[in-house]
DNA sequence: TAGAATCGGATCGTATAAGATTTATACAAA
DNA sequence: TTTGTATAAATCTTATACGATCCGATTCTA
């Protein structure tokens, strides 16, 4: 049999996808002997794929005690949200001094397909066109570096994408903060663009904590 | 509470020293069985080590080809400490708005002990004390996730510390700019500290650039 | 009931072997 | 000399088995 990719890594991007579309949920122990034999492979790969899934920060590793899948606090989440903010805010002033055409004309282009899927109430489409905005910001700023710690962060956040989706939003004012991003990145205007980036996730964060308070609230309520 | 620690964990902070010192050179090829033998260890636990470092960004393993010391091209040291001094800015600016007392007079002790050893000619203790000032920065800024990346890019930084440390720097310029730093800080004024802690590493990357053009020139001239 | 000893289960490390791929070598052909 | 091919060697990859070690829980003892 042929093998061109590693045993290792396979396993790695099954696990990997399993833990991110939550068949895997936080907290759950990933015990060798059983995924072992679940996925048909002997422990050595297995444990090397844990390493790497450790390395990415979707599991962690306790000596003895076996491996299990990140259980990720409210409080981690928004560092989380931070860290992804100072990326595309970083990402945006690069893109305003450098402004490349195409890369303009890609994100015009994610836009106009933004409201057309809004106007067509596909959210699914939507939510892809968004994801994929921020990738492009990122991904065409020049720094291949910052690109790969960001698809990290991202990896960890696409675990409360499903929650994050859920959140009552505003897709025309969402769409108003991408235009505007995209306005000041043409402009040349590197403080605002990081800025508008910067406060386009903020706008998430909010939203997600002013939708958390009402949980809590609705669960102390339930308590008394 | 972990008792014990994990052999491959051993296995990799001891290649980690090796590779951060130099020992093990860029480019060295880590070959399992000579590895193993050497430090009295099975392959399994090595080959878990392996995928650790290469998570770290410090080898890379090419599938049946084996394990090798990154190689580090000068672009892509560039982008590192773009990056580097994203990170820092980002640290400056939030340390600028909580303003923590501690933290400020744990900074301010620092410089006055980079005078000090300056003023001794012991550039060791000089070096040593820059790099636990920057350390401390974003150590202090609250955001755990931002340190643990900042942490990854030191470590691959560090590698070519003892190249940047070799560089005509003039000292008293930068004790200068950490001053301004934790005055901007102290001031609250997040984009002033952000700005001067992004331009002390400008202007550390600069200096490595001049540095870099004399080499090649320099090269240039021997080979005609 | 509190603490110590014990036991079961899982993980960790080693050793060995077979399968797969790359690299080296030798040799023939252009 | 260069190019291409076939074989061999070396190395990496995976599988499997076994013992050692550690953790958690249960049981025993005072």
């Amino acid at each position: 049999m042929l093998l061109t990719t590693l045993l290792s890594d396979q396993i790695a991007e099954s696990l990997r996808d399993s833990i991110l579309d939550g068949t895997l949920a936080a907290g759950t122990k990933l015990a060798e002997e059983e995924i072992a034999t679940r996925l048909g492979v002997s422990r050595v790969p297995l444990r090397e794929a844990f390493r790497v899934l450790a390395g990415e920060g979707l599991v962690t590793i306790e000596p003895h005690r076996g491996v299990r899948v990140c259980q990720c606090s409210d409080a981690e989440l928004l560092e989380l949200f931070e860290v992804r903010a100072m990326f595309e805010a970083h990402a945006a002033a690069i893109l305003a001094t450098t402004r490349p055409l195409a890369t303009l004309q890609e994100l015009d282009t994610m836009i106009s397909n933004m409201k057309l899927a809004l106007k067509q109430s596909a959210t699914r489409d939507y939510l892809s066109l968004a994801e994929r905005f921020h990738d492009t910001l990122v991904s065409q700023c020049g720094n291949r570096l910052l690109k790969k710690l960001y698809d990290q962060i991202r990896l960890n956040i696409r675990r409360y994408q499903s929650v994050m989706a859920q959140l009552p939003g505003s897709p025309k004012q969402s769409i108003k903060e991408h235009e505007q991003i995209v306005a000041a990145i043409r402009a040349g205007d590197s403080d605002t663009a990081s800025a508008q980036a910067s406060a386009h996730i903020t706008a998430l964060v909010n939203r997600f904590e002013e939708h958390r308070q009402k949980i809590s609230k609705t669960k102390a309520a339930i308590k008394l």
